[in-house]
DNA sequence: TAGTGGTCTAGACCACGAC
DNA sequence: TCGTGGTCTAGACCACTAC
Protein backbone atom coordinates (compact mmCIF):
# COMPACT_ATOMS: atom_id res chain seq x y z
CA UNK A 1 0.00 0.00 0.00
CA UNK A 2 1.11 3.49 -0.30
CA UNK A 3 2.03 5.42 2.63
CA UNK A 4 1.37 8.97 0.52
CA UNK A 5 -1.66 9.68 2.24
CA UNK A 6 -1.95 11.55 5.01
CA UNK A 7 -5.19 10.13 6.83
CA UNK A 8 -4.14 6.53 6.97
CA UNK A 9 -3.09 4.81 9.23
CA UNK A 10 0.13 3.12 8.46
CA UNK A 11 0.21 0.42 10.89
CA UNK A 12 -3.31 -1.59 9.20
CA UNK A 13 -1.38 -2.17 6.13
CA UNK A 14 -2.08 -5.18 5.34
CA UNK A 15 -5.12 -5.66 7.26
CA UNK A 16 -7.35 -6.64 4.80
CA UNK A 17 -5.94 -4.69 1.63
CA UNK A 18 -3.69 -5.79 -1.37
CA UNK A 19 -0.57 -6.16 0.06
CA UNK A 20 2.25 -4.97 -2.86
CA UNK A 21 4.23 -7.89 -2.81
CA UNK A 22 7.21 -5.72 -4.57
CA UNK A 23 4.23 -4.52 -6.88
CA UNK A 24 5.08 -0.94 -6.98
CA UNK A 25 2.17 0.01 -9.57
CA UNK A 26 -0.17 2.67 -8.52
CA UNK A 27 -3.44 1.38 -6.44
CA UNK A 28 -5.58 1.56 -9.24
CA UNK A 29 -3.86 -0.55 -11.31
CA UNK A 30 -3.32 -3.25 -8.59
CA UNK A 31 -7.19 -2.92 -7.58
CA UNK A 32 -8.01 -3.33 -11.72
CA UNK A 33 -5.86 -6.94 -12.06
CA UNK A 34 -7.50 -7.96 -9.36
CA UNK A 35 -10.69 -7.76 -9.86
CA UNK A 36 -9.68 -8.68 -13.42
CA UNK A 37 -8.47 -11.80 -12.27
CA UNK A 38 -11.75 -12.29 -10.74
CA UNK A 39 -13.69 -12.21 -14.31
CA UNK A 40 -10.73 -14.42 -16.13
CA UNK A 41 -10.81 -17.38 -13.74
CA UNK A 42 -14.59 -17.22 -13.72
CA UNK A 43 -15.12 -16.56 -9.92
CA UNK A 44 -17.21 -13.44 -11.29
CA UNK A 45 -18.81 -14.70 -13.71
CA UNK A 46 -20.63 -13.39 -17.02
CA UNK A 47 -24.08 -11.21 -16.14
CA UNK A 48 -23.27 -11.42 -12.50
CA UNK A 49 -23.88 -8.46 -10.35
CA UNK A 50 -20.27 -7.30 -8.54
CA UNK A 51 -20.14 -5.41 -4.83
CA UNK A 52 -21.02 -1.98 -5.49
CA UNK A 53 -18.08 0.28 -5.55
CA UNK A 54 -17.92 1.27 -1.68
CA UNK A 55 -17.24 -2.11 -0.68
CA UNK A 56 -14.69 -2.73 -3.21
CA UNK A 57 -13.18 0.36 -1.62
CA UNK A 58 -13.54 -1.37 1.50
CA UNK A 59 -12.31 -4.40 1.01
CA UNK A 60 -8.90 -3.34 -0.98
CA UNK A 61 -8.54 -0.31 1.88
CA UNK A 62 -8.49 2.17 -1.20
CA UNK A 63 -10.77 5.41 -1.41
CA UNK A 64 -14.02 5.22 -3.11
CA UNK A 65 -12.12 7.31 -6.01
CA UNK A 66 -9.60 4.98 -6.60
CA UNK A 67 -12.02 1.90 -6.80
CA UNK A 68 -14.04 3.79 -9.44
CA UNK A 69 -10.62 4.56 -11.19
CA UNK A 70 -9.99 0.71 -11.64
CA UNK A 71 -13.95 -0.05 -12.20
CA UNK A 72 -14.00 2.38 -15.13
CA UNK A 73 -10.84 1.23 -17.10
CA UNK A 74 -12.69 -2.43 -16.70
CA UNK A 75 -15.69 -0.93 -17.80
CA UNK A 76 -13.63 0.96 -21.18
CA UNK A 77 -11.91 -2.48 -22.20
CA UNK A 78 -15.86 -4.56 -22.08
CA UNK A 79 -15.17 -5.92 -19.03
CA UNK A 80 -18.24 -4.52 -17.38
CA UNK A 81 -21.53 -2.61 -17.49
CA UNK A 82 -22.26 -0.14 -15.18
CA UNK A 83 -25.65 1.54 -15.43
CA UNK A 84 -26.26 4.15 -12.75
CA UNK A 85 -28.87 3.60 -10.34
CA UNK A 86 -29.00 -0.10 -11.05
CA UNK A 87 -25.25 -1.71 -9.96
CA UNK A 88 -22.39 -3.04 -12.16
CA UNK A 89 -21.89 -6.53 -13.84
CA UNK A 90 -19.74 -8.75 -15.82
CA UNK A 91 -20.01 -7.96 -19.15
CA UNK A 92 -22.72 -10.70 -20.67
CA UNK A 93 -21.45 -13.93 -22.81
CA UNK A 94 -23.78 -12.88 -25.41
CA UNK A 95 -22.56 -13.70 -29.56
CA UNK A 96 -22.19 -10.14 -29.80
CA UNK A 97 -19.23 -10.52 -27.34
CA UNK A 98 -17.68 -13.77 -28.78
CA UNK A 99 -17.42 -12.53 -32.06
CA UNK A 100 -16.22 -8.99 -31.17
CA UNK A 101 -13.32 -9.45 -32.68
CA UNK A 102 -14.94 -11.18 -35.60
CA UNK A 103 -15.34 -8.07 -37.52
CA UNK A 104 -17.50 -8.95 -40.55
CA UNK A 105 -20.65 -7.54 -41.63
CA UNK A 106 -23.68 -8.02 -44.29
CA UNK A 107 -24.86 -6.17 -46.89
CA UNK A 108 -27.51 -4.50 -44.31
CA UNK A 109 -24.55 -3.99 -41.75
CA UNK A 110 -25.44 -6.46 -39.59
CA UNK A 111 -22.45 -8.73 -38.11
CA UNK A 112 -22.09 -12.10 -39.56
CA UNK A 113 -21.47 -14.85 -37.00
CA UNK A 114 -19.42 -17.69 -39.23
CA UNK A 115 -19.84 -21.17 -38.65
CA UNK A 116 -16.49 -23.79 -39.09
CA UNK A 117 -15.75 -26.77 -40.29
CA UNK A 118 -13.01 -29.29 -41.84
CA UNK A 119 -10.93 -28.08 -38.24
CA UNK A 120 -7.93 -29.71 -38.51
CA UNK A 121 -4.89 -28.81 -36.05
CA UNK A 122 -1.03 -30.47 -35.28
CA UNK A 123 1.47 -29.87 -33.33
CA UNK A 124 5.43 -28.79 -35.03
CA UNK A 125 7.98 -26.76 -33.74
CA UNK A 126 7.86 -23.07 -34.96
CA UNK A 127 9.05 -22.28 -38.10
CA UNK A 128 10.85 -18.51 -38.43
CA UNK A 129 7.65 -16.75 -39.19
CA UNK A 130 5.82 -17.77 -36.26
CA UNK A 131 9.09 -17.04 -34.02
CA UNK A 132 9.00 -14.01 -35.13
CA UNK A 133 4.94 -13.43 -34.83
CA UNK A 134 4.80 -14.76 -31.83
CA UNK A 135 8.09 -13.84 -30.12
CA UNK A 136 9.10 -17.53 -29.66
CA UNK A 137 12.85 -19.01 -29.28
CA UNK A 138 13.98 -21.70 -31.35
CA UNK A 139 12.71 -24.35 -29.43
CA UNK A 140 9.24 -23.42 -29.10
CA UNK A 141 6.83 -25.71 -30.16
CA UNK A 142 3.21 -24.34 -32.26
CA UNK A 143 -0.05 -25.91 -32.79
CA UNK A 144 -1.64 -25.28 -35.57
CA UNK A 145 -5.06 -24.81 -36.50
CA UNK A 146 -6.75 -25.10 -40.17
CA UNK A 147 -10.61 -24.34 -40.62
CA UNK A 148 -13.08 -23.20 -43.11
CA UNK A 149 -15.37 -20.47 -41.92
CA UNK A 150 -18.79 -20.88 -43.68
CA UNK A 151 -21.93 -18.51 -43.49
CA UNK A 152 -25.28 -20.06 -43.84
CA UNK A 153 -23.50 -23.15 -44.95
CA UNK A 154 -21.46 -21.86 -47.27
CA UNK A 155 -17.53 -21.38 -47.52
CA UNK A 156 -16.47 -18.24 -47.10
CA UNK A 157 -13.26 -17.95 -45.74
CA UNK A 158 -9.95 -20.41 -45.60
CA UNK A 159 -8.32 -19.47 -41.89
CA UNK A 160 -4.92 -20.97 -40.75
CA UNK A 161 -3.87 -19.91 -37.30
CA UNK A 162 -0.59 -20.94 -35.08
CA UNK A 163 -0.59 -20.45 -30.98
CA UNK A 164 2.37 -21.28 -28.69
CA UNK A 165 2.12 -24.99 -27.47
CA UNK A 166 2.92 -24.19 -23.97
CA UNK A 167 0.18 -22.01 -23.51
CA UNK A 168 -2.64 -23.75 -24.24
CA UNK A 169 -1.79 -27.66 -23.02
CA UNK A 170 -4.06 -29.77 -24.48
CA UNK A 171 -5.92 -27.69 -26.60
CA UNK A 172 -5.66 -30.42 -29.55
CA UNK A 173 -7.65 -32.45 -27.75
CA UNK A 174 -10.56 -30.39 -27.06
CA UNK A 175 -13.20 -30.08 -29.10
CA UNK A 176 -13.01 -26.61 -30.46
CA UNK A 177 -15.69 -23.83 -30.53
CA UNK A 178 -16.34 -21.68 -33.38
CA UNK A 179 -15.12 -18.63 -31.12
CA UNK A 180 -11.88 -19.65 -30.01
CA UNK A 181 -11.13 -16.38 -28.37
CA UNK A 182 -14.11 -17.41 -25.97
CA UNK A 183 -12.68 -20.92 -25.50
CA UNK A 184 -8.90 -18.99 -24.42
CA UNK A 185 -10.56 -17.33 -21.98
CA UNK A 186 -12.53 -19.89 -20.29
CA UNK A 187 -10.12 -22.88 -20.69
CA UNK A 188 -7.03 -21.72 -20.83
CA UNK A 189 -7.51 -18.60 -18.52
CA UNK A 190 -6.12 -16.20 -21.74
CA UNK A 191 -7.65 -13.35 -22.87
CA UNK A 192 -7.01 -11.61 -26.16
CA UNK A 193 -7.79 -7.79 -25.53
CA UNK A 194 -6.56 -6.60 -28.91
CA UNK A 195 -6.01 -7.05 -32.43
CA UNK A 196 -3.42 -5.83 -35.10
CA UNK A 197 -4.51 -6.94 -38.63
CA UNK A 198 -2.56 -6.17 -42.09
CA UNK A 199 -4.64 -6.15 -44.58
CA UNK A 200 -4.41 -6.56 -48.66
CA UNK A 201 -5.93 -8.19 -51.77
CA UNK A 202 -4.48 -11.29 -53.49
CA UNK A 203 -5.20 -13.56 -56.68
CA UNK A 204 -6.83 -17.20 -54.95
CA UNK A 205 -4.63 -19.70 -55.35
CA UNK A 206 -5.28 -23.32 -56.59
CA UNK A 207 -6.13 -24.30 -52.91
CA UNK A 208 -8.15 -21.91 -51.65
CA UNK A 209 -9.63 -21.37 -54.98
CA UNK A 210 -10.95 -25.23 -54.41
CA UNK A 211 -11.98 -24.30 -50.78
CA UNK A 212 -13.57 -21.51 -51.10
CA UNK A 213 -15.41 -22.90 -54.36
CA UNK A 214 -14.00 -19.65 -56.39
CA UNK A 215 -12.30 -19.74 -59.52
CA UNK A 216 -8.36 -19.51 -59.34
CA UNK A 217 -7.25 -15.84 -59.30
CA UNK A 218 -10.45 -14.39 -57.76
CA UNK A 219 -9.90 -11.70 -55.63
CA UNK A 220 -9.79 -12.58 -51.94
CA UNK A 221 -9.64 -10.37 -48.60
CA UNK A 222 -5.74 -11.35 -47.25
CA UNK A 223 -6.33 -10.03 -43.01
CA UNK A 224 -2.72 -11.44 -41.30
CA UNK A 225 -3.82 -10.92 -37.51
CA UNK A 226 -1.61 -10.75 -34.40
CA UNK A 227 -3.92 -11.13 -31.48
CA UNK A 228 -2.27 -9.61 -28.01
CA UNK A 229 -3.04 -10.28 -24.31
CA UNK A 230 -3.79 -7.69 -22.03
CA UNK A 231 0.28 -7.68 -21.12
CA UNK A 232 0.71 -6.88 -24.91
CA UNK A 233 1.78 -10.15 -24.97
CA UNK A 234 1.24 -11.68 -29.01
CA UNK A 235 -0.18 -15.56 -28.15
CA UNK A 236 -2.14 -16.13 -31.63
CA UNK A 237 -0.77 -15.45 -35.27
CA UNK A 238 -3.52 -15.78 -37.77
CA UNK A 239 -4.52 -15.42 -41.76
CA UNK A 240 -7.77 -14.94 -43.55
CA UNK A 241 -8.19 -15.56 -47.37
CA UNK A 242 -11.51 -14.03 -47.44
CA UNK A 243 -14.27 -14.04 -50.53
CA UNK A 244 -17.06 -11.64 -49.13
CA UNK A 245 -19.40 -11.79 -51.55
CA UNK A 246 -22.27 -8.96 -49.87
CA UNK A 247 -20.13 -8.43 -47.28
CA UNK A 248 -17.54 -6.63 -45.49
CA UNK A 249 -14.91 -6.18 -42.83
CA UNK A 250 -15.07 -3.07 -40.65
CA UNK A 251 -12.04 -1.50 -39.37
CA UNK A 252 -12.60 1.71 -37.23
CA UNK A 253 -10.33 3.96 -35.92
CA UNK B 1 -22.17 26.13 -13.01
CA UNK B 2 -23.81 23.41 -10.51
CA UNK B 3 -24.78 23.80 -7.19
CA UNK B 4 -23.91 20.66 -5.91
CA UNK B 5 -20.75 21.84 -4.45
CA UNK B 6 -21.26 22.50 -0.37
CA UNK B 7 -18.07 24.41 -0.11
CA UNK B 8 -18.81 27.10 -3.29
CA UNK B 9 -20.18 30.32 -2.80
CA UNK B 10 -23.07 30.44 -5.14
CA UNK B 11 -23.12 34.00 -5.37
CA UNK B 12 -19.82 34.07 -7.25
CA UNK B 13 -21.60 32.56 -10.43
CA UNK B 14 -20.00 33.66 -13.61
CA UNK B 15 -17.46 35.65 -11.96
CA UNK B 16 -15.30 33.96 -14.28
CA UNK B 17 -15.94 30.36 -14.27
CA UNK B 18 -17.80 29.32 -17.51
CA UNK B 19 -21.73 30.15 -17.83
CA UNK B 20 -24.40 27.65 -18.04
CA UNK B 21 -25.70 29.08 -20.98
CA UNK B 22 -28.64 26.37 -21.05
CA UNK B 23 -25.66 23.66 -21.01
CA UNK B 24 -26.85 21.59 -18.56
CA UNK B 25 -23.72 19.19 -19.46
CA UNK B 26 -21.12 18.06 -16.64
CA UNK B 27 -18.51 20.53 -15.77
CA UNK B 28 -15.67 18.25 -17.02
CA UNK B 29 -17.79 17.76 -20.53
CA UNK B 30 -18.11 21.88 -20.66
CA UNK B 31 -14.14 22.47 -19.94
CA UNK B 32 -13.37 19.97 -22.35
CA UNK B 33 -15.26 21.61 -25.26
CA UNK B 34 -13.98 24.93 -24.21
CA UNK B 35 -10.03 23.88 -24.38
CA UNK B 36 -11.18 22.06 -28.00
CA UNK B 37 -12.18 25.30 -29.11
CA UNK B 38 -9.26 27.01 -28.44
CA UNK B 39 -7.09 24.48 -29.88
CA UNK B 40 -9.46 23.86 -33.23
CA UNK B 41 -9.54 27.74 -33.74
CA UNK B 42 -5.77 28.01 -33.50
CA UNK B 43 -5.88 30.19 -30.31
CA UNK B 44 -4.00 27.57 -28.76
CA UNK B 45 -0.94 26.92 -31.54
CA UNK B 46 0.20 22.81 -32.34
CA UNK B 47 3.22 22.64 -30.34
CA UNK B 48 2.58 25.32 -27.78
CA UNK B 49 2.99 24.45 -23.95
CA UNK B 50 -0.91 25.85 -22.74
CA UNK B 51 -1.33 26.35 -18.53
CA UNK B 52 -1.12 24.24 -15.74
CA UNK B 53 -4.08 22.48 -14.45
CA UNK B 54 -4.01 24.95 -11.41
CA UNK B 55 -4.33 27.55 -13.58
CA UNK B 56 -7.09 25.73 -15.63
CA UNK B 57 -8.62 24.97 -12.89
CA UNK B 58 -8.86 29.12 -11.27
CA UNK B 59 -9.58 30.12 -14.85
CA UNK B 60 -12.91 28.18 -15.36
CA UNK B 61 -13.59 27.88 -11.63
CA UNK B 62 -13.25 24.06 -10.98
CA UNK B 63 -11.59 22.14 -9.06
CA UNK B 64 -8.67 20.51 -10.22
CA UNK B 65 -9.34 17.39 -10.54
CA UNK B 66 -12.48 18.41 -12.88
CA UNK B 67 -9.79 20.49 -15.12
CA UNK B 68 -7.80 16.98 -15.09
CA UNK B 69 -10.55 14.83 -16.09
CA UNK B 70 -10.87 17.77 -18.82
CA UNK B 71 -7.29 17.68 -19.74
CA UNK B 72 -7.17 13.68 -19.68
CA UNK B 73 -10.30 13.42 -22.06
CA UNK B 74 -8.44 16.05 -24.59
CA UNK B 75 -5.42 13.46 -24.04
CA UNK B 76 -7.12 10.23 -25.12
CA UNK B 77 -8.12 11.70 -28.34
CA UNK B 78 -5.23 13.35 -29.28
CA UNK B 79 -5.48 16.85 -29.15
CA UNK B 80 -2.69 17.25 -26.34
CA UNK B 81 0.24 15.77 -24.69
CA UNK B 82 1.45 15.89 -21.04
CA UNK B 83 4.68 15.08 -19.22
CA UNK B 84 5.08 14.42 -15.71
CA UNK B 85 7.11 17.36 -14.72
CA UNK B 86 7.44 19.45 -18.07
CA UNK B 87 3.59 20.22 -18.99
CA UNK B 88 0.92 20.24 -21.03
CA UNK B 89 0.85 20.87 -24.96
CA UNK B 90 -0.73 20.64 -28.00
CA UNK B 91 -0.18 17.82 -30.00
CA UNK B 92 2.44 18.52 -32.61
CA UNK B 93 1.97 19.27 -36.20
CA UNK B 94 4.14 16.44 -37.37
CA UNK B 95 3.71 13.84 -40.14
CA UNK B 96 2.60 11.54 -38.14
CA UNK B 97 -0.40 13.01 -36.58
CA UNK B 98 -1.24 14.53 -40.15
CA UNK B 99 -1.17 11.18 -41.75
CA UNK B 100 -2.81 9.10 -38.65
CA UNK B 101 -5.49 8.08 -40.64
CA UNK B 102 -4.06 6.72 -43.47
CA UNK B 103 -3.16 3.50 -42.06
CA UNK B 104 -0.73 1.75 -44.85
CA UNK B 105 2.82 0.50 -44.32
CA UNK B 106 5.37 -0.73 -46.32
CA UNK B 107 7.29 -4.52 -45.89
CA UNK B 108 9.73 -2.77 -42.94
CA UNK B 109 6.49 -1.79 -40.88
CA UNK B 110 6.70 1.64 -41.59
CA UNK B 111 4.22 4.38 -42.10
CA UNK B 112 3.62 5.08 -45.84
CA UNK B 113 3.51 9.05 -46.44
CA UNK B 114 1.58 9.40 -50.03
CA UNK B 115 1.90 12.12 -52.43
CA UNK B 116 -1.36 13.23 -54.61
CA UNK B 117 -1.85 14.06 -58.45
CA UNK B 118 -4.81 14.84 -60.45
CA UNK B 119 -6.48 16.27 -58.46
CA UNK B 120 -9.94 17.19 -59.81
CA UNK B 121 -12.50 18.56 -57.59
CA UNK B 122 -16.71 19.64 -58.92
CA UNK B 123 -19.52 20.65 -57.20
CA UNK B 124 -22.83 18.66 -57.87
CA UNK B 125 -25.94 18.02 -56.16
CA UNK B 126 -25.46 14.87 -53.58
CA UNK B 127 -27.12 11.58 -55.02
CA UNK B 128 -28.66 9.12 -52.71
CA UNK B 129 -25.41 7.25 -51.74
CA UNK B 130 -24.39 10.63 -50.69
CA UNK B 131 -27.25 11.35 -49.08
CA UNK B 132 -27.19 8.36 -46.99
CA UNK B 133 -23.61 8.69 -46.27
CA UNK B 134 -23.42 12.09 -45.41
CA UNK B 135 -27.07 11.85 -43.82
CA UNK B 136 -27.98 15.16 -46.17
CA UNK B 137 -31.14 16.06 -47.13
CA UNK B 138 -32.61 16.11 -50.37
CA UNK B 139 -31.26 19.58 -51.96
CA UNK B 140 -27.80 19.54 -50.61
CA UNK B 141 -25.08 20.14 -52.80
CA UNK B 142 -21.21 18.09 -52.39
CA UNK B 143 -18.22 18.75 -53.74
CA UNK B 144 -16.71 15.53 -55.31
CA UNK B 145 -13.11 15.03 -55.74
CA UNK B 146 -10.69 12.47 -57.54
CA UNK B 147 -6.76 12.11 -56.94
CA UNK B 148 -4.38 9.47 -57.73
CA UNK B 149 -2.06 8.88 -54.28
CA UNK B 150 1.20 7.77 -55.54
CA UNK B 151 3.82 6.28 -53.55
CA UNK B 152 7.80 7.17 -54.38
CA UNK B 153 6.03 8.71 -57.73
CA UNK B 154 4.21 5.39 -58.77
CA UNK B 155 0.39 5.93 -58.67
CA UNK B 156 -1.24 3.15 -56.13
CA UNK B 157 -4.42 4.16 -54.86
CA UNK B 158 -7.37 6.03 -56.96
CA UNK B 159 -9.38 8.18 -54.12
CA UNK B 160 -12.70 9.29 -54.94
CA UNK B 161 -14.79 11.26 -52.23
CA UNK B 162 -17.59 13.30 -51.29
CA UNK B 163 -17.98 16.44 -48.30
CA UNK B 164 -21.09 18.52 -48.03
CA UNK B 165 -20.18 21.78 -49.72
CA UNK B 166 -22.03 23.73 -46.74
CA UNK B 167 -19.49 22.61 -44.69
CA UNK B 168 -16.62 23.40 -46.86
CA UNK B 169 -17.25 26.76 -48.59
CA UNK B 170 -14.75 27.78 -51.11
CA UNK B 171 -12.70 24.83 -51.03
CA UNK B 172 -12.50 23.69 -54.47
CA UNK B 173 -11.04 27.47 -54.95
CA UNK B 174 -8.16 26.72 -52.35
CA UNK B 175 -5.03 24.38 -52.86
CA UNK B 176 -5.51 21.41 -51.74
CA UNK B 177 -2.45 19.72 -50.04
CA UNK B 178 -2.02 15.79 -49.63
CA UNK B 179 -3.48 15.41 -45.77
CA UNK B 180 -7.09 16.57 -46.36
CA UNK B 181 -7.87 16.31 -43.07
CA UNK B 182 -5.57 18.62 -41.53
CA UNK B 183 -6.52 21.18 -43.89
CA UNK B 184 -10.77 20.55 -42.68
CA UNK B 185 -9.34 21.49 -39.75
CA UNK B 186 -6.63 24.40 -40.29
CA UNK B 187 -8.66 25.91 -43.13
CA UNK B 188 -12.19 24.86 -41.83
CA UNK B 189 -12.38 24.19 -38.71
CA UNK B 190 -13.80 20.74 -38.66
CA UNK B 191 -11.46 18.02 -36.80
CA UNK B 192 -11.94 14.42 -37.88
CA UNK B 193 -11.86 12.31 -34.97
CA UNK B 194 -12.98 9.15 -35.91
CA UNK B 195 -13.63 7.00 -39.23
CA UNK B 196 -15.11 3.40 -40.54
CA UNK B 197 -13.85 2.15 -43.11
CA UNK B 198 -15.73 -1.31 -44.97
CA UNK B 199 -13.07 -3.19 -46.55
CA UNK B 200 -12.99 -5.82 -49.32
CA UNK B 201 -11.22 -7.28 -52.24
CA UNK B 202 -12.78 -6.17 -56.13
CA UNK B 203 -11.06 -6.93 -59.10
CA UNK B 204 -9.56 -3.73 -61.00
CA UNK B 205 -12.39 -2.33 -63.62
CA UNK B 206 -10.68 -0.67 -66.95
CA UNK B 207 -10.69 2.52 -65.96
CA UNK B 208 -9.21 2.17 -62.94
CA UNK B 209 -6.65 -0.10 -64.00
CA UNK B 210 -5.17 2.47 -66.31
CA UNK B 211 -4.98 4.80 -63.88
CA UNK B 212 -3.02 2.45 -61.22
CA UNK B 213 -1.18 0.84 -64.25
CA UNK B 214 -2.54 -2.97 -63.35
CA UNK B 215 -4.29 -5.67 -65.54
CA UNK B 216 -7.58 -5.34 -65.87
CA UNK B 217 -9.09 -7.85 -63.00
CA UNK B 218 -5.75 -7.19 -60.43
CA UNK B 219 -7.17 -7.80 -56.56
CA UNK B 220 -7.17 -4.58 -55.55
CA UNK B 221 -8.33 -3.75 -51.55
CA UNK B 222 -11.49 -1.13 -51.86
CA UNK B 223 -11.95 1.02 -48.57
CA UNK B 224 -15.22 2.38 -48.06
CA UNK B 225 -14.74 5.27 -45.39
CA UNK B 226 -16.96 7.52 -43.54
CA UNK B 227 -15.03 9.98 -41.73
CA UNK B 228 -16.34 11.56 -38.36
CA UNK B 229 -16.10 14.96 -36.29
CA UNK B 230 -16.31 14.73 -32.53
CA UNK B 231 -19.79 15.24 -32.31
CA UNK B 232 -19.82 11.91 -34.62
CA UNK B 233 -21.34 14.13 -37.61
CA UNK B 234 -20.10 12.31 -40.81
CA UNK B 235 -18.18 14.88 -42.71
CA UNK B 236 -16.62 12.61 -45.67
CA UNK B 237 -17.57 9.51 -47.85
CA UNK B 238 -13.96 8.35 -49.51
CA UNK B 239 -13.53 5.75 -51.12
CA UNK B 240 -9.71 3.98 -52.49
CA UNK B 241 -8.86 1.34 -54.83
CA UNK B 242 -5.73 0.32 -54.01
CA UNK B 243 -2.87 -1.86 -55.59
CA UNK B 244 -0.31 -2.48 -52.45
CA UNK B 245 2.90 -4.14 -53.99
CA UNK B 246 5.01 -4.82 -50.72
CA UNK B 247 2.28 -2.73 -48.37
CA UNK B 248 -1.27 -3.46 -46.47
CA UNK B 249 -3.44 -1.40 -44.70
CA UNK B 250 -3.37 -1.78 -41.07
CA UNK B 251 -6.40 -2.30 -38.76
CA UNK B 252 -6.10 -2.41 -34.70
CA UNK B 253 -8.82 -3.04 -32.78
C1' DT C 1 -37.40 5.21 -0.19
C1' DA C 2 -33.06 3.09 -0.20
C1' DG C 3 -29.18 2.12 -2.80
C1' DT C 4 -26.53 2.55 -6.99
C1' DG C 5 -23.35 4.89 -10.03
C1' DG C 6 -21.97 9.87 -11.63
C1' DT C 7 -20.05 14.38 -10.59
C1' DC C 8 -17.34 17.43 -7.93
C1' DT C 9 -14.45 19.46 -4.36
C1' DA C 10 -10.22 20.65 -1.51
C1' DG C 11 -6.19 19.32 -0.47
C1' DA C 12 -2.39 16.11 0.37
C1' DC C 13 1.98 13.68 -1.19
C1' DC C 14 4.86 11.58 -4.87
C1' DA C 15 7.69 11.16 -9.28
C1' DC C 16 9.67 13.43 -12.76
C1' DG C 17 11.91 17.21 -15.56
C1' DA C 18 14.18 21.58 -16.24
C1' DC C 19 17.30 24.62 -14.37
C1' DT D 1 15.21 23.50 -6.06
C1' DC D 2 10.88 24.43 -7.99
C1' DG D 3 7.10 23.54 -10.90
C1' DT D 4 4.75 20.02 -13.46
C1' DG D 5 1.69 16.19 -13.97
C1' DG D 6 0.25 11.64 -11.43
C1' DT D 7 -1.88 9.37 -7.48
C1' DC D 8 -4.90 9.22 -3.65
C1' DT D 9 -8.09 10.49 -0.01
C1' DA D 10 -12.58 11.69 2.43
C1' DG D 11 -16.63 13.19 1.82
C1' DA D 12 -20.40 15.81 -0.29
C1' DC D 13 -24.54 16.11 -3.51
C1' DC D 14 -27.05 14.64 -7.69
C1' DA D 15 -29.51 11.42 -11.03
C1' DC D 16 -31.23 7.30 -11.77
C1' DT D 17 -33.29 2.51 -10.75
C1' DA D 18 -35.61 -0.96 -8.34
C1' DC D 19 -38.69 -1.92 -4.82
Amino acid sequence: MSDQNHCRDDDDRDAGGISDNGDDRPLYLRVRDALMQRIETGKWRPGQVIPNEHEIAREFDVSQGTARRALTMLTEIGYLTRRQGAGTWVQEDSPAVRYRFFSFYDKNNERITPDSRDVESTIARANSKERLALELDGKAKVIRITRTRTRDGRPFIAERLSIPEAHFPNLTNEDLPDALYDHYQKVHKIMIVATADKIDAVPADAPTAEQLRVKVGTPLLKIDRIAYTLRQKPVEWRVWLCHLKDAHYVARM
